[in-house]
RNA sequence: GGCGGCGUAGCCAAGUGGUAAGGCGCGGGCCUGCAAAGCCCUGAUCACCGGUUCGAAUCCGGUCGCCGCCUCCA
């Protein structure tokens, strides 16, 4: 069996997973900025995360998954300038920046249980945790690393010499890059802030104390400060959109190192690709935002999108198009159909017949959460002429627990379940008449059931139906 | 200007030195009164050019095209 491996961004090479403590695993996800329902992008580093703790709780490792909810902080624009997300929207919806925080956060939790997201371990909200935040403000500036100007108190980044580490930045060379604004008083460009002065000018909803005075912390601050909360200041993996890796990450880096005095901070950092909408960027200002609401509408099941994640590899970007959805909608669907079958067989499977399989299974996840390359195996299992229905079955719920379709649960769709006197009645006047073999009038009376959305299927049971 | 990724059959997508996984679609077949569903079969020499090698989709160089990040951003 050979040892799990994940692509380190850190080190940019895949490097075999030891954990810091023997059989655990502490994961710290970035998590969704809470002023607005998250789009498909997202639900992918959700998808990705969940991948990843369901794999490693498959080879026996106690998980600790934290992610973030960041009720507070972000700015709509600008380097350090602009309005704040959170205020925005409750400024546009007339409400108060936490209530559009919680029906987003709730939004967001029923958004990840209907793709089958496993409920991480801590889901720690920024505003609870402001006193973290500043204390470990307060050690950084014991540290000399930070200084005050006149919005707010700022990390000095030549404080850090290995600050590019992580991203592989190019300081010099991105100064070429059309910036707009600096920041009055910054040094350097890339110094970012760890605690905004409020305003006196402008009320905000979100203002606490602090030692420096009244405000709110940086927007880089609160992943430092509730991962070391919930899984100490050294833990094992931290994941996140590509797009956070140069900045966001980078200062979480900095201020991490700087402030708990440890190197590295985090041992892997993995990073999921975007989706490609096929140079069609996904912005609001365009109104193509997707959500799995959106796909809902479409008769998607948000399952479904789950099956389009895994078929492909989480460091790819992953081409979404009508096309593409509906090849995995109707992959999935056969998948669930074939498992809804399976989970009748009240057989016992022969564990030594499905050796091979679950250790092909196990290395393809185990080289750096080859997921597509995992879900052709469960393909040729569940096609395989030569496997029992339960050993198709007993490894198809065993990958299953990794690959999260909740398989499990399947049932073939809802076909001859429904009941209705009037379709019921029709159905019983074409099976006569098909007996006395007048197939045009049982044709009519399938052509007429299909224009109403009805479909009719003819099992060796009798027919059956259902809504398309 | 800097950093990074990609270009594999109609579509999505694995594979990173030994003659190309899987899913969807198309086509054919079985089944069916016909159909649907289901099942079976079926397709590519890997953007282009040059090089390294006994051997390359896989390594090196170049060209073209596409995408992302450098500013909140999955």
């Amino acid at each position: 069996m050979s040892a799990i491996h994940f692509y380190n961004t850190r080190t940019r090479k895949k490097e075999i997973f030891r954990p810091l403590k023997n059989g655990q695993a502490g994961i710290y996800t970035c998590g969704p900025t809470v002023y607005g329902p998250m789009h498909i992008g997202n639900v992918r580093s959700q998808l990705f995360a969940d991948l990843l703790r369901r794999f490693l709780e498959s080879e026996g490792f106690a998980v600790t998954h934290v992610i973030n909810i960041t009720d507070v902080g972000h700015l709509v624009s600008d380097a350090d300038e602009g309005e704040d997300k959170m205020e925005l929207a409750a400024q546009r919806a007339g409400e108060t920046a936490e209530e559009i925080a919680d029906r987003y956060t709730e939004l967001w939790r029923r958004d990840r249980q209907a793709v089958n997201c496993v409920e991480p371990e801590h889901n720690p909200k920024a505003t609870e945790h402001i006193d973290e935040q500043i204390k470990l403000g307060v050690k950084l500036e014991e540290g000399g690393y930070l200084y005050r100007i006149e919005d707010g108190i700022y990390f000095d980044i030549a404080r850090f010499p290995r600050y590019t580490e992580l991203a592989g930045l190019d300081l010099e060379g991105q100064a070429g890059a059309q910036r707009i604004d600096q920041v009055e008083g910054k040094r350097h460009p890339a110094d970012f802030a760890i605690w905004k002065f409020a305003d006196p000018d402008v009320r905000r909803l979100q203002e606490w104390e602090s030692p420096w005075g009244r405000g709110f912390p940086g927007w880089h601050l609160e992943c430092s400060a509730m991962s070391s909360r919930y899984l100490g200041e050294h833990f094992d993996i931290h994941t996140g959109g590509i797009d956070l890796a140069t900045v966001h990450h980078t200062n979480e880096v900095a201020q991490s190192e700087c402030g708990f005095g440890v190197h590295p901070w985090v041992e892997y950092w993995l990073h999921n690709e975007f989706l490609d909408f096929g140079g069609e960027k996904m912005s609001k200002s365009k109104g193509n935002v997707k959500t799995l609401l959106d796909l809902a509408e479409r008769g998607y099941d948000p399952l479904a999108f789950r099956y389009f994640f895994l078929q492909a590899h989480y460091r790819q970007q992953q081409t979404f198009n009508d096309e593409s959805m509906e090849a995995a909608a109707r992959g999935h669907s056969r998948l669930v159909a074939l498992a809804a079958d399976l989970r009748g067989v009240k057989d016992r499977g022969d564990p030594d017949k499905q050796a091979a399989h679950r250790t092909q299974f196990r290395e393809a996840m185990a080289d750096d959460l080859n997921a597509p390359k995992a879900l052709a195996v469960l393909w040729d299992v569940v096609r395989s002429g030569k496997l029992s229905s339960a050993d198709q079955r007993d490894l198809l719920l065993e990958f299953d627990a990794v690959l999260g379709l909740d398989l499990a649960h399947a049932e073939r769709a809802q076909e001859g379940y429904e009941s209705d006197p009037r379709i019921d009645g029709l159905l019983k006047q074409r099976e006569a008449a098909r007996v006395s073999r007048d197939f045009a009038s049982a044709d009519r009376i399938r052509d007429e059931l299909a224009a109403e959305g009805v479909e009719l299927i003819d099992t060796p049971e009798g027919p059956r139906w259902r809504r398309s």
